[in-house]
DNA sequence: CCTGCATTGGTATATTTTTACCACTTGACG
DNA sequence: CGTCAAGTGGTAAAAATATACCAATGCAGG
Protein backbone atom coordinates (compact mmCIF):
# COMPACT_ATOMS: atom_id res chain seq x y z
CA UNK A 1 0.00 0.00 0.00
CA UNK A 2 2.05 2.85 1.27
CA UNK A 3 4.61 2.90 -1.19
CA UNK A 4 7.65 5.62 -0.10
CA UNK A 5 10.33 7.38 -1.52
CA UNK A 6 14.14 7.37 -0.14
CA UNK A 7 13.36 10.86 1.81
CA UNK A 8 10.14 9.38 2.88
CA UNK A 9 11.43 6.28 4.24
CA UNK A 10 14.49 8.11 6.06
CA UNK A 11 12.44 10.33 8.04
CA UNK A 12 10.02 7.83 9.03
CA UNK A 13 12.87 5.76 10.36
CA UNK A 14 14.05 9.43 12.04
CA UNK A 15 10.41 10.10 13.41
CA UNK A 16 10.51 6.09 14.45
CA UNK A 17 13.80 6.47 16.53
CA UNK A 18 12.55 9.85 17.81
CA UNK A 19 9.59 8.88 18.62
CA UNK A 20 8.06 12.39 17.99
CA UNK A 21 9.97 15.27 16.79
CA UNK A 22 9.95 18.82 15.31
CA UNK A 23 11.18 19.59 12.25
CA UNK A 24 14.35 20.30 13.21
CA UNK A 25 14.92 17.15 14.83
CA UNK A 26 14.27 15.02 12.42
CA UNK A 27 16.33 17.07 9.97
CA UNK A 28 19.73 16.32 12.17
CA UNK A 29 18.86 12.83 12.08
CA UNK A 30 19.36 12.37 8.67
CA UNK A 31 22.81 11.69 7.30
CA UNK A 32 23.35 13.68 4.31
CA UNK A 33 20.76 16.80 5.95
CA UNK A 34 19.01 18.77 3.64
CA UNK A 35 17.42 22.06 4.16
CA UNK A 36 14.76 22.40 6.76
CA UNK A 37 12.03 23.92 3.85
CA UNK A 38 13.00 20.13 2.35
CA UNK A 39 12.42 17.99 5.62
CA UNK A 40 9.05 20.06 6.19
CA UNK A 41 7.77 19.86 3.07
CA UNK A 42 8.35 15.87 3.06
CA UNK A 43 6.34 15.88 6.48
CA UNK A 44 3.97 17.74 4.91
CA UNK A 45 3.15 15.09 1.97
CA UNK A 46 3.82 12.26 4.75
CA UNK A 47 0.96 13.69 6.65
CA UNK A 48 -1.33 14.02 3.46
CA UNK A 49 -0.54 10.67 3.14
CA UNK A 50 -1.57 9.48 6.63
CA UNK A 51 1.53 8.62 7.75
CA UNK A 52 2.70 10.88 10.33
CA UNK A 53 0.58 12.74 12.64
CA UNK A 54 1.05 16.58 13.69
CA UNK A 55 0.11 18.18 16.54
CA UNK A 56 0.66 21.96 17.41
CA UNK A 57 2.86 22.80 20.73
CA UNK A 58 3.07 26.60 20.58
CA UNK A 59 4.16 28.03 17.50
CA UNK A 60 5.92 24.77 16.37
CA UNK A 61 4.53 21.50 14.87
CA UNK A 62 4.88 18.32 16.73
CA UNK A 63 5.30 15.24 14.46
CA UNK A 64 5.02 11.27 14.83
CA UNK A 65 4.36 8.31 13.15
CA UNK A 66 0.68 7.68 12.88
CA UNK A 67 1.56 3.40 12.81
CA UNK A 68 2.43 2.79 15.96
CA UNK A 69 5.73 1.48 17.07
CA UNK A 70 4.71 -2.20 17.29
CA UNK A 71 3.67 -2.65 13.94
CA UNK A 72 5.97 -0.47 11.79
CA UNK A 73 8.85 -2.96 13.87
CA UNK A 74 6.76 -6.51 12.73
CA UNK A 75 7.29 -4.91 9.08
CA UNK A 76 10.83 -3.99 8.99
CA UNK A 77 11.82 -6.96 10.23
CA UNK A 78 9.33 -9.02 8.26
CA UNK A 79 11.43 -7.49 5.25
CA UNK A 80 14.39 -8.34 6.65
CA UNK A 81 13.14 -12.09 7.32
CA UNK A 82 12.02 -12.36 3.89
CA UNK A 83 15.32 -10.82 2.37
CA UNK A 84 18.01 -12.67 3.84
CA UNK A 85 16.12 -15.60 5.57
CA UNK A 86 13.11 -16.91 2.89
CA UNK A 87 10.79 -16.21 5.67
CA UNK A 88 12.26 -18.17 8.33
CA UNK A 89 11.99 -15.96 11.69
CA UNK A 90 13.59 -18.47 13.64
CA UNK A 91 16.54 -18.93 11.48
CA UNK A 92 16.74 -15.11 11.33
CA UNK A 93 16.20 -14.21 15.32
CA UNK A 94 18.93 -17.09 15.83
CA UNK A 95 21.12 -15.76 14.18
CA UNK A 96 21.14 -12.38 15.02
CA UNK A 97 21.16 -13.17 18.29
CA UNK A 98 24.00 -15.45 17.82
CA UNK A 99 25.72 -12.02 16.29
CA UNK A 100 25.58 -10.14 19.62
CA UNK A 101 28.10 -10.30 22.56
CA UNK A 102 28.04 -13.83 23.98
CA UNK A 103 28.58 -12.65 27.65
CA UNK A 104 25.59 -10.60 27.71
CA UNK A 105 23.49 -12.73 25.10
CA UNK A 106 23.63 -15.70 27.93
CA UNK A 107 21.90 -13.65 30.71
CA UNK A 108 19.43 -12.54 28.23
CA UNK A 109 19.00 -16.28 26.63
CA UNK A 110 18.68 -17.34 30.68
CA UNK A 111 15.85 -14.74 30.95
CA UNK A 112 13.74 -16.14 27.32
CA UNK A 113 14.20 -19.64 28.13
CA UNK A 114 12.64 -19.36 31.69
CA UNK A 115 9.89 -17.42 30.10
CA UNK A 116 9.45 -19.47 27.09
CA UNK A 117 9.21 -22.80 30.00
CA UNK A 118 6.33 -21.02 31.89
CA UNK A 119 4.82 -20.19 28.64
CA UNK A 120 5.17 -23.76 27.73
CA UNK A 121 4.02 -25.23 31.29
CA UNK A 122 0.92 -22.98 30.98
CA UNK A 123 0.05 -24.83 27.77
CA UNK A 124 -0.21 -28.45 29.08
CA UNK B 1 27.84 6.09 0.66
CA UNK B 2 25.68 4.36 -1.44
CA UNK B 3 22.19 6.26 -1.68
CA UNK B 4 19.52 4.29 -3.65
CA UNK B 5 15.93 5.30 -5.23
CA UNK B 6 12.89 3.37 -3.72
CA UNK B 7 13.21 0.84 -7.11
CA UNK B 8 16.91 0.43 -6.89
CA UNK B 9 16.31 -0.61 -3.16
CA UNK B 10 13.54 -2.84 -4.14
CA UNK B 11 15.69 -4.58 -6.49
CA UNK B 12 18.83 -4.86 -4.27
CA UNK B 13 16.49 -6.68 -1.96
CA UNK B 14 14.70 -9.18 -4.65
CA UNK B 15 18.76 -10.07 -5.88
CA UNK B 16 19.89 -10.60 -2.18
CA UNK B 17 17.27 -12.87 -1.39
CA UNK B 18 17.34 -14.20 -4.77
CA UNK B 19 20.92 -15.05 -4.48
CA UNK B 20 21.67 -14.20 -8.22
CA UNK B 21 18.51 -13.93 -11.27
CA UNK B 22 18.47 -12.75 -14.51
CA UNK B 23 16.02 -10.01 -15.25
CA UNK B 24 12.61 -11.49 -15.28
CA UNK B 25 13.12 -13.05 -12.45
CA UNK B 26 13.78 -9.59 -10.38
CA UNK B 27 10.94 -8.58 -11.87
CA UNK B 28 8.48 -11.02 -10.74
CA UNK B 29 9.51 -10.70 -6.98
CA UNK B 30 8.97 -6.93 -7.20
CA UNK B 31 5.18 -5.74 -5.12
CA UNK B 32 3.94 -3.32 -8.33
CA UNK B 33 6.13 -4.98 -11.06
CA UNK B 34 7.02 -2.70 -13.75
CA UNK B 35 7.95 -3.30 -17.28
CA UNK B 36 11.07 -5.39 -18.13
CA UNK B 37 12.66 -2.45 -19.24
CA UNK B 38 12.23 -0.74 -15.93
CA UNK B 39 13.92 -3.22 -14.21
CA UNK B 40 16.45 -3.87 -16.83
CA UNK B 41 17.49 -0.08 -17.10
CA UNK B 42 17.98 0.15 -12.82
CA UNK B 43 20.12 -3.15 -13.08
CA UNK B 44 21.91 -1.21 -14.81
CA UNK B 45 22.47 1.44 -13.17
CA UNK B 46 23.07 -0.40 -10.17
CA UNK B 47 25.34 -2.70 -11.97
CA UNK B 48 27.34 1.00 -13.15
CA UNK B 49 26.88 2.39 -9.29
CA UNK B 50 28.89 -0.91 -8.43
CA UNK B 51 26.47 -2.51 -6.63
CA UNK B 52 25.88 -5.43 -8.81
CA UNK B 53 27.35 -7.94 -10.96
CA UNK B 54 26.93 -8.85 -13.84
CA UNK B 55 27.58 -12.19 -15.86
CA UNK B 56 26.46 -13.45 -19.41
CA UNK B 57 24.98 -17.06 -19.28
CA UNK B 58 24.01 -17.80 -23.05
CA UNK B 59 22.20 -15.32 -24.38
CA UNK B 60 21.11 -14.00 -21.27
CA UNK B 61 22.65 -11.48 -17.93
CA UNK B 62 22.84 -12.74 -14.79
CA UNK B 63 22.59 -10.11 -11.89
CA UNK B 64 23.74 -10.94 -8.10
CA UNK B 65 24.64 -8.26 -5.58
CA UNK B 66 28.05 -6.63 -5.51
CA UNK B 67 28.30 -6.69 -2.15
CA UNK B 68 28.54 -10.36 0.34
CA UNK B 69 25.64 -11.48 1.92
CA UNK B 70 26.45 -11.18 5.27
CA UNK B 71 27.91 -7.21 4.64
CA UNK B 72 24.41 -6.58 3.51
CA UNK B 73 22.31 -8.39 6.01
CA UNK B 74 24.91 -6.51 8.87
CA UNK B 75 24.03 -3.06 7.41
CA UNK B 76 20.24 -3.82 7.22
CA UNK B 77 19.88 -5.39 10.59
CA UNK B 78 22.34 -2.05 11.81
CA UNK B 79 19.68 -0.10 10.41
CA UNK B 80 16.54 -1.65 12.12
CA UNK B 81 18.22 -1.56 15.16
CA UNK B 82 19.21 1.72 15.57
CA UNK B 83 15.84 2.73 14.40
CA UNK B 84 13.86 0.37 16.92
CA UNK B 85 16.27 -0.28 19.29
CA UNK B 86 18.41 3.06 20.36
CA UNK B 87 21.26 0.68 19.07
CA UNK B 88 20.73 -1.90 21.63
CA UNK B 89 21.71 -5.37 19.49
CA UNK B 90 20.77 -7.24 22.66
CA UNK B 91 17.38 -5.61 23.51
CA UNK B 92 16.50 -6.04 19.39
CA UNK B 93 17.37 -10.01 18.95
CA UNK B 94 16.00 -10.80 21.98
CA UNK B 95 12.86 -9.22 21.27
CA UNK B 96 12.49 -10.38 17.82
CA UNK B 97 13.70 -13.83 19.30
CA UNK B 98 10.68 -14.02 21.63
CA UNK B 99 8.33 -12.80 19.42
CA UNK B 100 8.58 -16.70 17.17
CA UNK B 101 6.67 -19.47 18.37
CA UNK B 102 7.85 -20.79 21.78
CA UNK B 103 7.83 -24.19 21.11
CA UNK B 104 10.42 -23.77 18.41
CA UNK B 105 12.71 -21.13 19.86
CA UNK B 106 13.16 -23.54 22.60
CA UNK B 107 14.84 -25.58 20.45
CA UNK B 108 16.93 -22.86 19.16
CA UNK B 109 17.65 -21.58 22.19
CA UNK B 110 19.30 -24.86 23.76
CA UNK B 111 21.32 -24.77 20.74
CA UNK B 112 22.31 -21.17 20.96
CA UNK B 113 23.09 -21.78 25.17
CA UNK B 114 25.75 -24.41 24.31
CA UNK B 115 27.53 -22.69 21.29
CA UNK B 116 27.88 -19.99 23.86
CA UNK B 117 28.87 -21.47 26.55
CA UNK B 118 31.32 -23.73 24.15
CA UNK B 119 32.26 -19.96 23.40
CA UNK B 120 33.15 -18.41 26.95
CA UNK B 121 35.00 -22.08 27.98
CA UNK B 122 37.45 -21.20 24.97
CA UNK B 123 37.96 -17.73 26.24
CA UNK B 124 38.63 -18.37 29.58
C1' DC C 1 21.58 -22.17 -42.97
C1' DC C 2 17.90 -19.10 -42.20
C1' DT C 3 14.05 -17.33 -39.77
C1' DG C 4 11.89 -15.82 -35.59
C1' DC C 5 11.84 -14.42 -31.02
C1' DA C 6 13.91 -13.13 -26.82
C1' DT C 7 17.23 -10.08 -25.18
C1' DT C 8 20.35 -6.42 -25.31
C1' DG C 9 22.64 -1.42 -25.65
C1' DG C 10 21.60 3.02 -26.14
C1' DT C 11 18.60 6.86 -25.84
C1' DA C 12 14.45 9.59 -25.07
C1' DT C 13 10.40 10.81 -22.43
C1' DA C 14 7.21 11.05 -18.54
C1' DT C 15 6.68 11.16 -13.80
C1' DT C 16 8.06 11.64 -9.18
C1' DT C 17 10.85 13.52 -5.79
C1' DT C 18 13.46 16.98 -3.71
C1' DT C 19 14.67 21.40 -2.89
C1' DA C 20 13.97 26.33 -2.62
C1' DC C 21 11.40 30.59 -2.38
C1' DC C 22 8.04 34.05 -0.63
C1' DA C 23 4.49 36.24 1.82
C1' DC C 24 1.97 35.74 6.00
C1' DT C 25 1.32 34.41 11.00
C1' DT C 26 2.49 33.79 15.73
C1' DG C 27 4.36 33.77 20.05
C1' DA C 28 8.51 35.63 22.93
C1' DC C 29 10.66 39.43 24.95
C1' DG C 30 12.15 43.97 26.02
C1' DC D 1 2.19 47.01 22.98
C1' DG D 2 5.60 46.89 19.24
C1' DT D 3 8.99 44.38 16.82
C1' DC D 4 11.52 40.60 15.53
C1' DA D 5 12.95 36.00 14.76
C1' DA D 6 11.19 31.47 14.06
C1' DG D 7 7.76 29.00 11.98
C1' DT D 8 4.13 28.10 8.58
C1' DG D 9 1.15 27.35 4.12
C1' DG D 10 1.34 27.43 -0.48
C1' DT D 11 3.66 27.25 -4.78
C1' DA D 12 7.31 26.85 -8.22
C1' DA D 13 11.53 25.23 -10.11
C1' DA D 14 15.37 21.93 -10.35
C1' DA D 15 16.97 17.39 -10.03
C1' DA D 16 16.50 12.64 -9.89
C1' DT D 17 13.96 8.55 -10.88
C1' DA D 18 11.21 5.42 -13.47
C1' DT D 19 9.42 3.91 -17.64
C1' DA D 20 9.25 3.18 -22.57
C1' DC D 21 10.97 2.91 -27.26
C1' DC D 22 13.91 1.27 -31.11
C1' DA D 23 17.41 -0.72 -33.76
C1' DA D 24 20.86 -4.30 -33.46
C1' DT D 25 22.37 -8.87 -31.86
C1' DG D 26 22.48 -13.78 -31.06
C1' DC D 27 20.91 -18.26 -29.84
C1' DA D 28 17.21 -22.09 -30.97
C1' DG D 29 14.36 -24.85 -33.74
C1' DG D 30 12.95 -26.23 -38.06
Amino acid sequence: MAVLSRREREIMDALHALGESDVEGVRTRLADAPGYDSVRTILRILTEKGQVKRKRAGRKDIYRPAQPRAAALKNAWSNLVQTFFGGSYEDAAATLLRASDPQVSERKLAALLAEIERNNAVEE
